[in-house]
DNA sequence: CGAATTAGTCACCAATCGTGACTAATGTCA
DNA sequence: TGACATTAGTCACGATTGGTGACTAATTCG
């Protein structure tokens, strides 16, 4: 989060990290260093000659300790909205979390559940709208639900993620069958007794290209 | 598109025009002022305070005399690679033109289908490759079929345009129970006759919002 | 007129999906 | 120890959707 002011960068990196915090999709914050309760996503302006996608991990990188394991470009934003840097545009990109990660140390960043979010300068407000809302229309295509979770998990975890994302309920059998159908996960040998009830077997994400998915048109997904 | 040298512009607005001809996507691009055989995305930086998308539209409507109906962001773009600007970073649009739209004269401009596109510069020819795959992936979540043909047309040249985009046949009763329980259609009052065989009804694009499509998941679909 | 051609529909069957009820394996507590 | 609560996981039925070939309808051509 460089914050030299000597001369306005071109354009400014911006980073959207979501997590999932208890039921809840969760966005990271970094405190401005000037206001008192001011909050910001957060931003770099790229090094000489970095890429775009090289920029947004070492953000990422600098906040979480490592990159995350998927991420995807946004968009650029620059309707002349103000933003924290004075850049004339933003190039956002969204990261994923998975829950259970350490959190960031210190004062600096902290996640924000979606309802809470407090004020952001309106350009960075409409880039995490944008990421919210393409994170849950591309879930079809990205294995987002995925990367929200450890590397290992139950498939009601799984299926609570989901439910999270489509803001939806989901029936077990239907979910577990489609699932099944889609050669996604595979089960591990271990499982996890979580309290009382039956233990639960851990699944990992193990996408295999069995079965192309010859299926027909899906005309009633268009929404406009 | 704009060809003054004097200083480096600190982004250029790229755009991709698509359209069908004869049964293949075709892309509009622009003949280099300089080299003799050399050929470009039209592309433009942007005036003082402009949006991002208004630039777009500025160059779609000095090409083609009017906006297209319809345009989406693709990205942001610059590796480094080498660009017709010297711009460090390169923003993307997508616009769909019509079949049938009166060609834009001159021999500035020309349409190419995609399998016979010249050499271009390694970040536009990323940028076309992004592009028809994101109208490509986006069919379901876009109207895309429909901003590729004029305001009228017939059940079959739907079917067509979906098979050219899905590079896949159709089912004929498939593709218009899908359609019908879609809501996306009208039939107009009008109908054409095309040479031999029955006339075809003309139809119109005019989704209802009725049933919100209340459907299962669809993990199939995940690709990787 | 009849054949060819294109549009549009129907109906059968298979595949998929929503659903409730079932079994399985654990912890809790009397 | 045994009944109960709790969570995991599966099954099977009926309803809906989807793939398909064959059908009817309306026009041009010769």
């Amino acid at each position: 989060m460089s914050d030299r002011r000597p001369r306005k960068p071109p354009y400014s990196i911006d980073v959207v990290l979501l997590t999932a915090v208890r039921g809840q999709l969760a966005v990271l914050l970094s405190r401005s260093p000037d206001g008192r309760e001011k909050w910001t996503l957060p931003w770099d302006s790229a090094k000489n000659g970095e890429a775009l996608d090289a920029t947004a991990s070492r953000i990422s990188k600098s906040i979480l300790g490592e990159d995350t394991a998927w991420k995807e470009q946004i968009g650029a934003f620059g309707d002349g909205k103000r933003h924290p840097s004075d850049a004339e545009i933003s190039v956002a990109f969204a990261g994923l979390v998975p829950t259970g990660t350490p959190s960031p140390v210190g004062g600096v960043y902290a996640w924000f559940p979606l309802a809470d979010v407090p004020a952001l300068s309106p350009r960075q407000r409409q880039i995490l709208d944008t990421a919210v809302s393409m994170i849950r229309t591309r879930m079809d295509q990205s294995p987002v639900a995925f990367r929200l979770l450890p590397q290992m998990f139950t498939l009601t975890e799984l299926q609570q993620m989901y439910e999270l994302l489509l803001a939806k309920r989901l029936h077990k059998a239907s979910f577990r069958r489609a699932l099944q159908g889609a050669w996604l996960v595979e089960p591990t040998d271990e499982w996890r007794s979580e309290g009382r009830g039956r233990p639960a077997q851990l699944y990992r994400f193990a996408p295999r290209k069995r079965r192309p998915a010859q299926r027909g048109i899906r005309l009633d997904l268009l929404s406009s």
